[in-house]
DNA sequence: AACCGTCTAACGGTTTTCCGTGATATTTAA
DNA sequence: TTAAATATCACGGAAAACCGTTAGACGGTT
């Protein structure tokens, strides 16, 4: 094609292992320039308050701040980056979460390192790209998705949680009481029972163990 | 420096992306050839029958089985390569208990990817490899560590169980309340009971919430 | 027959979780 | 500077979990 500007990519991931990595794959992309990293959702906002990166490769599971809260957030500005959402998690529910948010493509970790470059270039070029393990999923149940209301009740079981809400869904998934996590964050019981209800009620599941397997899941443990 | 063989590596990560990432690091390394890759324990497992590779990069949290299991199965056998764990979990107790089961090195994926390879090299040549994360914190708490006992009771509490605990833990880990398991199984609440108190002394956790967390680690959901 | 492991069951009491609801101060975003 | 999100705390009541202990029934072993 001979394009005179190259594709510029930033990447956001918590392990500098993987964003090395990526780095290394897209280095024989002759078309596409690695722009900036950043090990946490903060890195990441700040990054976009000052660049103009083409597309942003989104880590959901960071530090600080997660990628869900950072779509949401870089929706809100002027400029906005193409995103391809990366996760270790590819449910089809969380797929169709950040889509609503405004994702323009979905790599499950799991998935070959040769696509990055494909989605790289399919989302610069207006197109959208999900990594083959989703791709029939989503055929069949994105007919009639209403693309309104974001961020809603019903898309809420991947919403993101608050840094104390993770911290606390952190100890309850190491067998900590409610009497104990009060007494290491200097808090009363109600407020550590409050944060317990909130989290069952975001992540939709019915008690501590629903919360633990969860926190197992989603690698917080 | 002038090796005449390559030290081969096989690496071991349920995510593919990072796996071509790290194989792209590597390909800058002339002494080092990336001989294979696994997505899960199974296939390390079955790959170390047939090949003698030198270095296993090995990740902890793979589906089918498990890094710690790989690790004390590969330890059985006549054969055995150095090997790597790759956390995302950098924890001094695990890094402990993965050096006592004959790792020779721990990296943390956040870790930057330049690392692996020196990694590679050390353990390659009789040496240990700590990523800088965790490299204080060793020297305070290796001091006075049993190297005796390996693949001791914490493996087999799993094999201890009876077939009507692995049922009941398998539903308290999916958030049955003990009223609904003794509906399903036709038995008493109090009989429900019972079955979970003894699951909780068995596997020595505190709560249903350990048990949750133990059935999934086991793959048991 | 005596023994062991397993599954079943019971009981009383304590502790913890769960649920709804409402309220206030602080921080942060627009 | 509003408005929204977040973190904090309270209370009352219902439900569930947790703890220790005991014990009958059944099947298989020695």
């Amino acid at each position: 094609m001979g394009k005179l500007k190259k594709m510029k990519v930033h990447i956001a991931d918590d392990h500098q292992i993987l964003i090395d990595g990526i780095k290394a794959v897209l280095k024989t992309e002759s078309d596409i320039e690695v722009d900036g990293c950043s090990v946490n959702g903060e890195e990441v906002l700040e990054w976009f308050k000052t660049h103009k990166t083409d597309v942003l490769i989104l880590d959901i599971n960071m530090p600080k701040i997660d990628g869900i809260k950072v779509l949401q957030r870089l929706k809100k500005r002027d400029f906005q980056p193409l995103v391809i959402v990366l996760s270790s998690y590819d449910d089809i529910k969380l797929v169709k979460e950040v889509m609503k948010i405004g994702a323009k493509g979905f790599l499950a970790k799991k998935c070959a390192g040769e696509h990055i470059a494909e989605a790289i270039k399919t989302v610069y070029n207006g197109g959208q790209y999900f990594s083959e393990s989703i791709q029939d999923k989503i055929v069949t149940s994105f007919s009639g998705v209403d693309q309104s209301k974001i961020g809603n009740q019903d898309g809420a079981f991947f919403s993101s949680l608050t840094e104390r809400e993770k911290e606390i869904l952190t100890m309850i998934a190491q067998e900590y009481s409610t009497r104990e996590i009060s007494e290491q964050l200097f808090i009363t019981i109600n407020t550590v029972e409050t944060h317990r209800k909130n989290l069952i009620k975001k992540l939709k599941v019915k008690n501590a163990v629903g919360l633990a397997v969860y926190a197992h899941k989603n690698q917080l443990i």
